[in-house]
DNA sequence: ATAATTGCAAATGCTTTGCTTGTGA
DNA sequence: TCACAAGCAAAGCATTTGCAATTAT
């Protein structure tokens, strides 16, 4: 079953034959690919779809808060299916891997120092940069 | 004084006019300016600076830890004199007005996180996005 | 002197868009 | 049916770069 599908039935998102391939690649994808990296695990299913309608797509569904993108280093948009519940990234220098993490406490003082500033938090981006521990 | 022209002095970046007054701009700056708007403050004292210059300057200027770089929402690039002290920044989703600000708690959970992962922090990017809070 | 820097314009890389043809509900 | 979506190629935008002329040390 597709997550993503399901989703853009949820919200009126209409589906289209290459929005339903877009989706699926997406809901099978455990890593955070680009817009490129996208486009050619969607070509292997139908070599018909352009870039362009992957560029389109992607701009939907986050839109409708179906995936989220992130803006990591390196100069290309990525995404992920929207998570049930957030987490932040941690990304490896040395290899590009991207490992998920969740820390309550973190999120916890973000709201404290948002209010102490006099604001109420909308969103937040935490981004972590490592290099392996080498044991 | 000027905090840049000095440091430039320490790290052996020689110093053209164009970088002087590159450099004298972006000390006088207490915002985040983007490569634009740094072009049209240094445009303000010296006309021939071309565009292509301020980017090579601060590109320069990053890569000699002089300056800070930030790709805060919005696509472009906005540039702060490297602070003594690391901190963070949480921008007003209404006015784009960016405010600093240090949580020594949130660090040491940084680096919490990343050493339970197996990794060394390297480097991390929080940014808070918010809304003022009327009172 | 001479290696580095500038200005200009052209090139780049990612992303968006206009337009015509095709299609889902 | 018919408003909306897709494909293609051209346009956009921030940023980079090749090259000839200029400059710092």
């Amino acid at each position: 079953m597709n997550n993503i599908v399901e989703k853009c039935k949820a919200k009126n998102v209409r589906l289209t034959d290459q929005r339903k391939v877009i989706a699926e690649v997406m809901s099978n994808s455990t890593d955070h690919p680009d817009v490129d990296e996208l486009h050619k695990r969607v070509n292997k299913v139908d070599k018909k779809i352009s870039i362009a309608t992957v560029y389109r797509t992607v701009k939907l569904f986050e839109e409708s808060g179906i995936v989220e993108k992130h803006d990591f280093k390196g100069g290309k948009a990525r995404y992920e299916e929207a998570p049930e519940e957030h987490h932040d990234h941690l990304i490896d220098i040395n290899s590009g891997e991207i490992i998920e993490f969740v820390d309550k406490d973190i999120e916890i003082l973000q709201n404290k120092v948002a209010k102490k500033l006099g604001y109420k938090l909308v969103d937040h981006k935490l981004e972590l940069y490592g290099s392996k521990i080498k044991k």
